[in-house]
DNA sequence: GTGGTCTAGACCACT
DNA sequence: GTGGTCTAGACCACT
């Protein structure tokens, strides 16, 4: 379900987060479900357990998923999510940064509040992306 | 003009870029206007002229602006600019990014819109950001 | 009388020797006594009999409990209980952890022995902490 | 300046957090002030540069350091520190569980508030623990 | 020069 | 079985 592609600029473990959380917001993965083991997803995905091990953790830090010691990894009950108003920030700068890059490239406001309904819609959906 | 953190995550060449062509889009900067120097620019902002000369190269590539040997750096007429589908398709990603983060942090969709809004009336009007 | 959270840090078979502890030092549970069987523990704490088991194996080495083969595990009479140097500077160096966290949390000495105060008073009025 | 002990069942990576946590608050490392590079300090203090890497990034996100890109390790000015209510309990339940380990052990609160204040001076005055 | 990412593979504590 | 830590060493982006 987890597809990293190595040319990415964006870090294998960060493209395992993004992938993880969305495939959580879309249902595929529930609260509570077992998560594959680092050793298990990076056979999977052919990656350094290591990287798996980086993107788990993140993702415990950041309180969307957790660890039972010896027993596994499970996705926690979402309202669990910890937001700080340095993320909100963030999301408003790579928002304007986007808004930015569109203008120059020609795309309207128009095409880009397009984009955003549909990929909502997919999320909603469960459908893949 | 130019205001670079260094505490950002965004590269300071990258804020270079971003912020040169923000203010071309505000009209700050016009069609054919000569650019500072990389001396200058390096001096007033405080940065290596290697980072500055690293965005004037990125910025060239991507035809926004151009390098008139011994006349000095100037702001190509817009409809140069060049864009790709790999572009557009990157442009596509980093949106789909943001809003996946976003849902995650509970902000609507709407919210999202409005912000864009906002922003594009900035840029329209030459507001500073 | 043990309550086990899965989701601390603390290790499960730790969690059950500092509790069984306290309950001594409270006097809940007196010298003598009989502790349930590891069967009968890790059914009642819904945890695996290995890890009770460790936990056991662990009082017994400090010479907190003590199992008779056949008959079952025991409270030892505590004055038996072997304090070596290593485990006082273990003591000594974990609170001088533990006051560096708090003088970086801006938590004063005064606090820190307001809370010992305290904690000593449960533990001397077997009330619960 | 720093000391590793390879026996210690805290991890490496701890120690050099606890020990550059010290001599920040002792003031032997002021704010504002350049860390040694990845590099240097596994180098002096014979440790694998991933695992310094790893103490770096986690006192930059409790917000003890600030890494600037290409250019180095910094001290934060400390006022910046961030402090959760988790961490805070974390302090508590530490303390109290020292404090059992104590009594167990035979150690009066009264030695222990006197290990306390012993400890502090030791930090207010710069001197080596 | 700086730190960040990644692989390969070992070892360990915990359940 | 589970995840966490660590070494050794490569490569890369950024200043």
């Amino acid at each position: 379900m987890i597809v990293i592609n190595e040319r990415s600029p964006i870090p294998i473990y960060e493209q395992i987060i993004q992938q993880l959380k969305e495939l959580i917001l879309k249902g595929a993965v529930t609260s509570g479900e077992k998560l594959p083991s680092v050793r298990e997803l990076s056979a999977t995905i052919l990656v350094n357990p290591n990287t798996v091990s980086k993107a788990y953790q993140e993702l415990e830090r950041q309180g969307v998923i957790e660890t039972l010691r010896g027993k596994g990894t499970y996705v926690c009950s979402q309202q669990a999510a910890k937001i700080t108003p340095e993320m909100l920030e963030q999301i408003r700068q790579s928002l304007k940064q986007t808004v930015l890059e569109a203008s120059y490239a020609g795309i309207s406001g128009e095409q880009l509040k397009t984009w955003i309904d549909q990929y909502l819609l997919e999320l909603r959906s469960g459908t893949n992306a």
